[in-house]
DNA sequence: TTGATAATACGTGGATACAAAAATACTTTC
DNA sequence: GAAAGTATTTTTGTATCCACGTATTATCAA
């Protein structure tokens, strides 16, 4: 249980929409969702405006709130975003990085090729998982939570990519590759091979998006 | 007049906020502020959650709203992020800066010195101005964006910083040097500068701050 | 005097009520 | 039959009200 009713709104959506349960451009009515969690429309309404912060909606005066959605230009911006983010973060993490830190990755790496040969979209989770890692041992907080934030915003386009054609067939290479940057000890190396490595991603992932909106 | 009550609550909030009328811990009182601006709590406390995701303000629980404050670690922590997204920004802005372009900025740079001159903390919207006009030329919306939120973040600081010791002396070279490297035509190289220009500048405001919070 | 505890005042979160705006359906007119 | 204007419905935005949680102060015991 959460604290409030607007923490408890926000979470339901934000889960909603990270699943990629509502579409792009659909209405969000507040008292509908404020009827299924059991709540008046108030909190919900409070909610939007977070989930508007970050990215997953749009909202309009005295015109409600829409799903937002990404269009190729927005997705390639984020791509470009996020290698700068996490490319610091990596040269930042660098000399934390020992023998343990370095397996803790190797496991991430194989959890997340077992979840995508599953076919399981914990793929996805997995995936998140084995970067937010690395980023964690930059120690940067808010670095770390402005990067999640760009994985949210990302995270139904990369369920629709997993789900369309299971495509991370060059995944284990690339990311074993960061993890070999890693182990050379060369920060700005690191910096450089997780750079290419998200923005490589990118037009994979444009692909399977199409222009949306 | 803006269209809601809302929009008016948080720009005068960010406006107080940004000047550094309130100070950091500082209580946020949702029904003084509503009288101030003749409306009621509900869009006050609204505008508050846009203010906390903007990490102007932080929103406990139960506990109401105080105003937020940097230490020095995060106020580094931000130059860092800061340092790669503008340094990023240059980067796409090269392909679009002519000799007209150039030329605006270095009137801005005459502008913000003049400014400097005057004493009048105008400097620090005309440095925001500067910075701001080169990333506009990255023409990346949430780039943009994320990047002018960094800047309203450290704006008080940027503001006790220039009015506690006329500071920017070192500033005319080195934004010089940032319109040189952009007249250099090489991206990579324009990041770079840029990347340092802004890490040069932290250490120096970090003085002025000392162990807040 | 100091520390714990109870009473009280204050502030926050949420629900309901009301007003204003937008969307929709319905005429009316050409 | 189409377009424009009008009325109705729906939805959003704001205000007020109430319940609960937190902080403060007062009271009392050690």
């Amino acid at each position: 249980m959460s604290a409030t009713a607007e923490e408890e709104a926000y979470r339901h959506l934000q889960r909603a929409l990270r699943l990629g349960r509502y579409k792009p451009g659909e209405r969000l009515i507040p008292e509908e969702i404020a009827a299924e969690i059991g709540m008046s429309r108030m909190p919900v309404r409070e909610a939007f405006r977070r989930l508007a912060s970050d990215g997953l909606v749009v909202l309009r005066p005295n015109r409600g709130c829409v799903v937002a959605g990404l269009t190729v230009d927005e997705l390639y911006e984020i791509f470009e975003i996020r290698s700068v983010l996490e490319g610091l973060a990596v040269r930042l993490a660098m000399p934390r990085i020992d023998e343990e830190a370095l397996e803790e990755f190797e496991n991430l790496l194989d959890r997340m090729e077992r979840a995508g040969q599953s076919g399981s979209s914990d793929w996805v989770v997995r995936h998140q998982e084995f970067h937010g890692r690395i980023c964690a041992l930059s120690r940067r907080p808010k670095l770390i939570h402005q990067i999640s934030a760009l994985h949210v915003v990302i995270e139904p386009y990369m369920r629709i990519w997993f789900d369309d054609a299971h495509k991370p067939l060059s995944a284990r290479e690339e990311h074993a590759a960061v993890i070999a940057a890693l182990r050379s000890g060369d920060g700005r190396h690191a910096e450089e091979v997780m750079q290419n490595h998200i923005l490589g991603t990118a037009p994979l992932l444009a692909e399977f998006v199409g222009p949306s909106r």
